[in-house]
DNA sequence: GGGCCCGCAGGG
DNA sequence: CCCTGCGGGCCC
């Protein structure tokens, strides 16, 4: 079983350029030689490489709308039947959506877009993947697609809104579209989640799509001013989008004791790896509840 | 530039 | 094993 390394690497910088697809396997950044997304569907994908091989790509620099595999015909690019997300790569992508993993970019030489090198293959970067929907493409053939936005380098903030929307034709029709509050999440947070298997620690909801978990890491003392709170495993939940939202809006709030204040549920349920600093609940309870 | 064809590595 | 995939080198 292989195992990928997301994110960044040491000695990779943005702009650095490859001659050719051997030379990005052994450096590491995407591990198929002919490829172009490098992962599976159980850990996610870590890096795509953009180089024609698909007439629907589309470029922006710091946002892509990127065509899934499958359906293609080696020879002459063009589609030639559907796409399913139930393929390794396809799937793959959308773990990396759901689970907020960062995907590293390579644009090569025979990808059409301004960013493209003139030769060999260039590293574009780490992205995130903020949507992926179902399209009839230029060929008439259904084709997944994703939505990838640049994580700008030293940044926490959430990727730069949607620019624009992707040049179809005229006739395609969004089958399905999903987008989720796009949330930035350190490695910390995904070991969190995957620790609890996307399940709510609060409610014990566990949302699948396409048969994937779903659950955002919650801080509980506030990071950033005023609050200053620790991006730290004592610090962090792991639950559902209703139950973060309510946490962050203090609408509910934890004792001492791990009970549920201002909710309907009774009590926190803790893996054996992971507890909770008592500071940070008392903070919470006393500057972000809203005892009404 | 396109067509052909021989590949590798990963995963079922 | 077999199959697949945004190579790559060669020819024209």
């Amino acid at each position: 079983m292989t195992t990928y390394i997301f994110g960044a690497l040491p000695d990779l910088e943005e702009g650095d350029i490859f001659p050719n697809r051997k030379a990005l396997t052994e450096a590491g950044i995407h591990k198929v030689l002919m490829g172009g997304i490098d992962g599976n569907p159980r850990q996610g994908a870590s890096s795509i490489v953009l180089n024609g091989g698909y007439v629907d790509d589309f470029d922006l620099g710091d946002e892509i709308i990127y065509t899934g595999h499958g359906g293609n015909d080696p020879n002459t690019g063009r589609q030639i039947k559907d796409q399913s997300w139930e393929s390794p790569g396809n799937k793959a992508l959308l773990v990396s959506e759901l689970h907020a993993l960062p995907v590293r970019v390579t644009r090569g030489y025979k990808h059409h877009s301004a960013f493209s090198p003139k030769s060999g293959f260039v590293y574009g970067g780490l992205y995130q993947v903020t949507e992926h929907f179902e399209d009839r493409g230029k060929d008439g053939f259904l084709i997944c697609r994703y939505r990838l936005q640049k994580i700008q380098p030293g940044s926490t903030m959430p990727p730069e809104p949607i620019q624009s929307l992707p040049a179809g034709n005229e006739d395609s029709k969004r089958q399905t579209s999903t987008v989720l509050r796009i949330v930035r999440d350190t490695k910390l947070s995904r070991e969190l989640k995957a620790l609890y298997d996307y399940t709510c620690q609060i409610c014990g909801l566990r949302i699948t799509i396409k048969g994937i978990g779903y659950a955002e890491a919650a801080h509980i003392k506030p990071l950033g001013k005023p609050h200053n709170g620790f991006d730290k495993a004592d610090n962090l939940l792991c639950l559902c989008p209703n139950h973060h939202v309510m946490l962050d809006k203090g609408i509910l709030t934890l004792t001492d004791e791990f009970e549920v204040l201002g909710g309907e549920y009774e009590k926190v349920t803790f893996k054996a790896d992971h507890a909770l600093d008592g500071e940070n609940i008392r903070y919470h309870r006393a500057h972000i509840f809203i005892n009404e």
